[in-house]
DNA sequence: CTGAAAGCGCTAACAA
DNA sequence: TTGTTAGCGCTTTCAG
């Protein structure tokens, strides 16, 4: 890969020692082009003689494909994200592109994110539950650059994004706790800016509402664990406490869950009901036996890639929020209603209308 | 960004506006390079007026230099890797260097992984508990590019590591149990092929024997939740069942304590004792409690930043392992030892030699 | 301090 | 199918 100069090898080097030109080496790394197999063998031979591998910055200077992927998350401290990027990074490789990772968390900065996703000439960016400001997104989408959010919904409507179905989530969640008996519920919200949070909230206080029920208490909890131990310190120590907590996500609901059973002694799924969001890998925990709504990060990734691939091919698609539609998964922090139960596999789930 | 043609704004635009050459241009933007305060002024402001962004990958071309750190990660399930990864990222980020990101996970040919990370012209790698074959890192090595591996010893000796004190952590470990008064321990290692998990599998196994115990049983939980459920089913299903399990990981140890508590009715602590290795954000959750060997995480990425910088300045480094100190913190899952306790915090650990 | 000119390593017409 | 040629957008001598 370096000669005794500690010069990069180049095309023109493997060019030289098989004996072809220089172009026949590039035909040999582009697909689609025509190479007689006689040439592509003597080209490989001497690539594999000297290390060579094509430049890729060379290449998108031409091609104007840089094959990068931005992909903008907040704090992988929630396992949520860290299995979304995940599931992108895969996503992508599939289509051949690679992700450039930017990570907001202790960054309030958005500036030098925005400046190098420019330079870096990425060919789209994936927003994840992006705390920066809307005006991010304008700035690229702005540039003519595809851009998505993913877990949050745009302000404005000139980006596309994907969600799953928040709106549901948060009736669904109501109704379950009310169909269980519940008749003093609380709402942790993750904050008040955030759209999917808001929309989960507006939901299920709507449901309580025209169910004839108290309004629920609420406190928020930052989306964080120990924002959400507060949070529900607050909720049980009142002299009204809440007998069912719909927590924004499952970070908060699992840290719910400690304090009522740590800290107040309370059983749940007994005298205390909790409901989270996400359905994270230590929801299944036995340990943890989190009732929640699931989010289905596979399929939202999936539609994610989509999008993408769909601005990249053509430059004229309309922005589009896209919602998912997730599902009630039933364990064990929320006492059952009578009806509604359904099983599936080793898991149960729940169904307003259990027509199914 | 893009003009009626959709064509990128170049330097030479800017140049054409602001009236300057466009090797002006380029000054502006390349720090340390003597520009006139009226030509930098002239050329900032036709850059904002037209959107310009200095094309990195041309950058590259020339400087030789793409400011992109390749970290290969396996599944981001364990939160262990996404703390990781997140400190990485940060880090790299405060030295002007952008991470890209390869995920192994449900991908074992890392080929293609190799082929992107030379052609992407990355300035080092960064190998997180690479289950990559090792051959890997020798290939990387060989082109001259600086490659760290991080959680993982290498086999040969050519390129440069950062492990906690995998065998100091198996060594206090076992001591603790001991000095806890347990007499039958177990080993739930991650595989036999990581160096890590033997690391701490030996010096455990050392010490118990040293101690006149009889040698720990031993089960293979391949680092994930659900192999160490099924491990430690096996563990405490025997006629002999032990009465302390360290296991290789936290996640491990998590599925142990699910297990030992949900399954066989155990209290851990008391008639059961749980140790594990990392440290995760879990382990401190309250329904967790987990007792276990502090991976320091940040140090551990710090080490690694600093070795990748040396290389990246000197040529000439020397491979090396370092190793960073742990320590053992201590929860509620393994039952205490009379002495040894230290409490530093709202934390307590444990120490062989209480001198401090 | 500034502009002209020469590439960095590659792809994409274009002829042959 | 092949080689020749002209750049992609930028940095970096080198004169001025």
């Amino acid at each position: 890969m370096v000669d005794k100069n500690r010069r990069l090898i180049t095309a023109h080097d493997v060019a030289r020692l098989a004996g072809v030109s220089q172009s026949a080496v590039s035909r040999t790394y582009t697909k689609g082009a025509s190479v007689s197999p006689a040439t592509r063998e003597k080209v490989e031979a001497a690539a594999a003689a000297l290390g060579y591998r094509p430049n890729l910055a060379a290449r998108s200077l031409i091609t104007r494909r840089s094959n990068l992927i931005a992909v903008v998350v907040p704090s992988m401290a929630n396992p949520f994200y860290s299995a979304v990027l995940e599931a992108l990074s895969q996503a992508f490789e599939l289509k051949g592109y690679r992700v450039l990772l930017f990570s907001t968390a202790s960054n309030d900065d958005s500036d030098p994110i925005l400046e190098d996703v420019l330079r870096y000439r990425v060919e789209a960016v994936i927003l994840v539950s992006s705390t920066l400001s809307s005006s991010f997104a304008e700035e690229c989408k702005q540039t003519g650059l595809p851009v998505v959010l993913l877990n949050r919904k745009n302000d404005s409507q000139t980006v596309s994004s994907v969600t799953s179905d928040n709106v549901e989530g948060g009736r669904l969640t109501a109704n379950f706790l009310i169909a269980g008996g519940h008749q003093n519920l609380a709402f942790i919200a993750g904050n008040d800016l955030s759209s999917t949070s808001r929309d989960r909230e507006l939901s299920f206080t709507r449901e309580i509402l025209s169910n004839g029920l108290p309004p629920p208490m609420r406190e928020i909890g930052n989306f964080s664990f120990d924002g959400a131990i507060i949070a529900t310190r607050r909720l049980l120590a009142a002299h009204q406490p809440p007998d069912g907590i719909f927590c924004a996500n499952d970070l908060m609901a699992i840290a719910a869950l400690n304090v009522a059973t740590k800290e107040f002694g309370l059983t749940p799924g007994k005298n205390i009901s909790i409901v989270g969001f996400d359905n994270i890998e230590m929801a299944r925990w036995p340990l943890i036996g989190l009732t929640t709504y699931v989010q289905p990060t596979m399929n939202m990734v999936q539609r994610a890639v989509e999008i993408v691939s769909a601005q990249l091919s053509e430059s004229t698609v309309a922005p589009t929020d896209h919602v998912i539609t997730g599902s009630l998964i039933v364990r064990q922090t929320a006492r059952l209603p009578s009806s509604g139960l359904i099983c599936v596999g080793d898991e149960t789930h729940w169904r307003d209308d259990p027509v199914s």
